[in-house]
DNA sequence: CCACTCAGTAAACATGTGTTCGCCGAAGTT
DNA sequence: AACTTCGGCGAACACATGTTTACTGAGTGG
């Protein structure tokens, strides 16, 4: 694998990247669809046109910002599932989880749940598919628990969407509260997820 | 009470209605961050400046619509609330609610839900405000459904904040899929709120 | 009937925008 | 060493933007 690739292509990756971070940086406090280029390329401090080597436009760009933000999550949250210790362990862990990456990435998060429903069309459709997949990873998971015989596949998706649901709320809601407030999120989070786990259950009674 | 206003007041009203109709369509496919004030004017057919006489800037106009597309949901979220039928014809009831009311006003269900982590602050916290009312109603009657006696009202608040998320989501889940998918995403709705109603049950085991 | 209020106008302001163009010079290739 | 590739530049294009200004004319109330 990894050609340790020209200095050329190198440089490239890394203005890339200024874009990227510029741009995530500018979007704490606007939508993607009212992004400028311009204001992109002047917080990177190099020429407009320079803008179009790498993306086709503030649209290209909110779709590279997904797959960062998002593409490398796969891993951690197949790691968050796993299906070791009792339900209250596994729901701690998969909380304090989720604070600890929002504290990490604060601002890939705010963009993700700003687009998710946001006025930009390809980018929406990325997260959704991103979403989708995470969603899919998770009904996976949740059928190799022996908790989950008997359920049937279109049950165990319906569950794997109420996660996930309820991990982007729950990543949103830390974003919205003062930095005081995080401990009374997670309280909540976690006492949401015990409701859920209760009535999996009981879902085949 | 309803004074007659004068045709003059009528007449403002009924343009400062024009202005808000032709932005939510136009908010149909961007988000309020990237809305022209200009924009808005030459839908509704007249000159910029004119847009003065009714909304300080676009924010503002974004505030009036959260006051309209959320402020006469509270009688509605109540009604739907009523403690009669048995669990699954309760559920029935409250996610045939939220099928009718998002065929009934698309734009505006969009609108909140693209808003709610947009890039507008006093507009992001004004759908907040409306959600927490919400929440603090369906509390209330939990509260007063003998199923609740026992829980804290703490617990009772994080209950309600399940349906309220819960509710948002069903309606922008209805609104991303195409026309044919709707019976599927309400299917998936009742089903998530059978869970819930289950873990409801136990809760105090 | 007359003075006054005020929603809406037209024009001008200074800036900002996306996109295209030809050019430069360092990196890569033969 | 000669030649090609290509990331970045600066200038120019044709518009679009928010906001202010002085003005008009219909609605209002004494």
């Amino acid at each position: 694998m990894s050609h340790t690739l020209g200095i050329r292509q190198a440089q490239k990756q890394k203005t890339r990247q200024a874009l990227m971070d510029s741009a995530l940086q500018l979007l704490e406090d606007q939508s993607l669809s009212s992004l400028g280029l311009r204001e992109v390329t002047r917080a990177v401090g190099m020429a407009p046109a320079a803008f179009y080597r790498h993306f086709a436009g503030t649209a290209d760009l909110g779709v590279a910002l997904v797959e960062q933000a998002l593409g490398s999550l796969h891993g951690t949250i197949r790691a968050a599932i796993v299906t070791t210790g009792s339900s209250e362990e596994r729901i701690d862990r998969a909380v304090a989880l989720i604070g600890a990456h929002v504290r990490a990435h604060p601002a890939h998060v705010r963009f993700i749940a700003r687009e998710r429903h946001g006025g930009v069309a390809p980018v929406r459709e990325a997260i959704g598919v991103q979403l989708r997949r995470f969603a899919d990873e998770v009904a996976e998971a949740l059928g190799a628990d022996p908790e989950s015989a008997g359920w049937t596949p279109a049950d165990l998706r319906m569950l794997a969407g109420v996660y996930v649901d309820h991990m982007v709320m729950t990543a949103s809601a830390l974003l919205e509260g003062d930095a005081g407030s995080e401990e009374s999120v997670l309280a909540t989070a976690r006492a949401q997820l015990r409701l859920v786990t209760l009535g999996r259950h009981h879902w085949l009674d």
